[in-house]
DNA sequence: CATCATCTACGAAATATTTCGTTGCTATCG
DNA sequence: CGATAGCAACGAAATATTTCGTAGATGATG
């Protein structure tokens, strides 16, 4: 149970890949992400030898081409990330962040505004349960 | 006006000392930074003058014991992070950042959610003149 | 069966980051 | 004035990250 390390940005590429498709061979993930063919083969594979020894995916080798999965889902690894982020940059304040996040870019539509808002409202009601129970 | 790089986390660590406490030397950066004195005075000294060399801080030479200056803003380089941070792990969804960040830990107090609740509607009556104007 | 393509493994180079020791300069104190 | 403390500069080691070439094994094709 020793805690895995953050991946590098490289290798969150990797992760991003196997999540969105699922368990996929060194040359599934190298043409995915390398349709121009900038990177060599090996680089991939290299990488994702790497990441196995960290324990950041996961290896079938019963076949030839051997198949790699996440050892961990996307959700949790960015919530480490984000923890990790959060208290180097903003020194653990997530309403110093969120308001920066929301602040910049406005890719939110209306209705993630409209999810947001009821996250607020849902925290603000356990804030008050907090305060007035002790 | 070439692009500032990002700071790397121990190079942050000294921009965060001198946003708080303002320009300063290495000696007063490294005793702030190192209380403990697991670290080396020179150390520090190295690392502020890569971090000169990157440009990432200004440096004031007339005294024997120069003074340095965060080059940037803390804001705005927390935003280039950010930016930067929001696309690369949650592929440029500022929702989905900013609503992990408000679910895990929950340091946002009363009035931090209050301003939140207050960016939220203003973005949403922005959302709203954008679609009726168009 | 011989050849060719594909795959893993391995070593290693290039770059970035973090850390420290040594050197030489300049004030200050006795 | 001479010793000492404090400072910047420099080189360099240790580690991490990214990239690639070569070698060796294995499966498919003619």
């Amino acid at each position: 149970m020793s805690k895995l390390p953050a991946p590098t940005p490289s290798e969150l590429k990797i992760l991003q890949c196997l999540w969105h498709s699922g368990p996929a061979t060194v040359r599934a993930v190298h043409e995915q992400l390398n349709a121009d063919g900038s990177l060599s083969y090996t680089t991939t594979l290299k990488q994702m030898q790497i990441m196995h020894g960290k324990g950041l995916v996961k290896r079938d080798d019963s076949q030839r081409a051997h198949v790699f999965r996440a050892a961990t889902g996307e959700a949790e690894t960015q919530q480490a990330m984000l923890n990790d982020f959060m208290s180097r940059v903003y020194e653990g304040s997530a309403s110093r962040l969120v308001m920066q996040a929301l602040g910049i870019s406005r890719p939110a539509s209306a209705s993630e505004l409209e999810e947001i808002d009821r996250l607020v409202k849902k925290l603000r009601a356990d804030t008050q349960d907090k305060n007035s129970a002790s």
